[in-house]
DNA sequence: GTTAGCACTCTGCCAGTGAGAGTGCTAACC
DNA sequence: GGTTAGCACTCTCACTGGCAGAGTGCTAAC
């Protein structure tokens, strides 16, 4: 029986919007639930609370807001922070001084270094934990390989890519090999590769040849093909970097709730959740925003994931984000992280 | 007026030391104070609750233990745990099953990723958040450089050390380098470096060479000596991986109070204090046991902090360790630090 | 459509209370 | 002389009822 009961997915009056912008706004900064006296206070509406109740009555029927108990004032749902981050964001483009910080924080001498700084800079900047997507190590386009022996039987291959990025694996033989075999096996190999493929193709090629007859005869092709089929064989994953992850602790919304707290610690130790999340916006090569619930990480629906590819030249190689909780300035955040990854793709393409 | 004062450094009569460790027996599982009746009833002690009290009252007059409040049961004192760890330690070597565990967690493919596998491991046994210590770059003893070109004046440095660890660089060169330049630049500086010396070292005397006159004179041998030079101008510190911080969640001392648990993360995010500590056990070349304050780590002095050395070969290379609330069960967490050390550096050693 | 007014509800905080745990002391015991 | 039972004492913790405050939703007037 409500009077002004719109249906869900309708437009809303500029002043509802106002409106839900102000709540968000407040709620964001102060962390505890807004109530229609306080809108009218702090930010000059032009009307009385009575009428603010009503559109906030609206905004809840329309399940852009919502009441912890009868008597306490509104807070977003995550459907209203969807609504506000799609229709009303401003982005606040980071200051000249951020900017600075960036971009002398990425001056590592490595691609691991710059990723491990990435993830530094963007905690310390957004003030919430940082998460960064390693490169998948198999995916590198590699465009030299290089063998070093240790032993009769024991052999490091480096495996060289774009943009600096570097592999190494160490490799048992069940063969010896001499210093010159290595040297003509890694030129072998070096031919094999010449247009740059990734890895997983050129063990493909590899393995390949290795069934060919050819390499049946010739003792150095074959030795050659099986250290390349050893140095190639990258079983290790991509890995997640979690920076400043005690910035939770800040929120109070989880300060005071040790148990989800707990369980959020949980999920960030384990990693394989968020892994998956941050390499599901790895395929989707553009930013994700993950709002509350939206995200499966959280089952409680209460922490946001912004994140956004970053690329050596065209190739996407990880991800870089920020992770925080739902209610966070997503107008500074946002900014903040596509600006990292534009500075770490630029540092990662450049040579 | 204290009956049987002892004095404070004095020796402990059995029965008070037995007392004791049923004290820290009892802690280390309930985390509660623990008092002479419950000690009586779970601990078979052949004597009543008032003796217990009155042995108890002796212990916290040594500074072994403490009380709360008046009416609680006794604490262990960071003294108390001290104690106990010197005098009355009896280790629990780790099962056959955590043996394996720890064993095939650490097959991993190189250096880094050992490293990583080792902390997570560490952790996933002992429960508790468990640090690595890298190697410090810089103390690389390298064995062979190489260079690969990526453009005119871009090249990659690659520093290959004892052990198979890696070491890869970025270098701008204000000057063109030909293939061929690159190759000879290569053979020349693996001729200064024959023996084997840390990357310290190294660029000390390359440094040397370059300001020797003949360089002055000899085009290719000065590219090669600024080749050098900046390759091995490796200002990267070494780093401490955390792994599994959310553990001490499950504690309730810090569970239950947001602002301790606060710092401590506080203090894990900044990361440079576990540097220094794990360092200085570095240097020390042997296990050391911080207990509570006894580590400038905490302030409020309730974490400890177990850590050992690992090394390749004879070459102390970092640190793995364990750190977790000072209520912790060293009988049990000193083995398995230790045993994740030594295979970890028989892993890093074999090569 | 907007507003003032009002009844209603729910939280958060405070003080008070009683149970429970554990101590330290004393006096009796072996 | 060490050990023990008994007891008074202290302090915490959990629970209670009451009260102030915040905020809502509704209604009737503007």
């Amino acid at each position: 029986m409500a009077r002004r009961m719109r249906p869900t997915s309708g437009p809303l009056d500029p002043r509802a919007k106002a409106i839900l912008q102000a709540v968000i706004d407040d709620y964001v900064t102060t962390a505890s639930p807004v109530g229609s006296q306080a809108l009218v206070e702090r930010y000059s509406l032009g009307v009385s609370s009575a009428t603010v109740r009503a559109i906030l009555a609206d905004l809840e029927a329309a399940g852009l807001l919502s009441h912890p108990h009868t008597s306490a004032g509104r807070v977003p749902t995550d459907l209203g922070y969807r609504f506000f981050v799609d229709t009303l964001l401003q982005l606040k483009e980071p200051g000249a001084n951020d900017k600075k910080l960036i971009q002398q924080g990425l001056a590592g001498s490595n691609v691991e270094e710059r990723l491990g700084e990435a993830s530094k800079v963007l905690y310390q900047l957004s003030h919430h934990a940082a998460v960064v997507l390693t490169p998948r190590p198999s995916a590198l386009v590699v465009t030299k390989i290089e063998f070093v022996r240790l032993r009769d039987d024991r052999v490091l291959a480096i495996l060289i890519g774009h943009g600096g990025q570097v592999q190494n694996k160490l490799v048992a033989v069940d063969f010896a090999v001499s210093p010159e075999e290595l040297v003509q096996a890694a030129n072998y190999l070096n031919e094999l590769l010449r247009q740059g493929v990734n890895i997983e193709d050129v063990r493909g090629r590899i393995l390949n040849e290795l069934d060919a007859e050819r390499a049946q005869y010739d003792v150095l092709t074959s030795k050659a093909l099986k250290l390349g089929a050893a140095a190639t064989d990258l079983s290790a994953p991509e890995r997640v970097l979690i920076e400043g992850a005690g910035t939770f602790l800040e929120a109070p919304e989880f300060a005071e709730d040790v148990k989800r707290m707990r369980t959020l610690f949980k999920a960030l130790d384990e990693k394989h959740k968020l892994l998956t999340l941050l390499d599901r916006v790895q395929r989707g090569r553009e930013m994700q925003i993950f709002i509350g619930a939206e995200s499966e990480f959280s089952s409680q629906g209460d922490v946001s994931v912004i994140a956004t590819p970053y690329a050596s030249g065209d190739t996407v190689l990880g991800t870089v984000g920020v992770i925080g909780p739902t209610r966070m300035d997503y107008q500074r955040i946002i900014p903040l992280v596509n600006f990292t990854a534009q500075v770490l793709s630029k540092a990662l393409g450049e040579e």
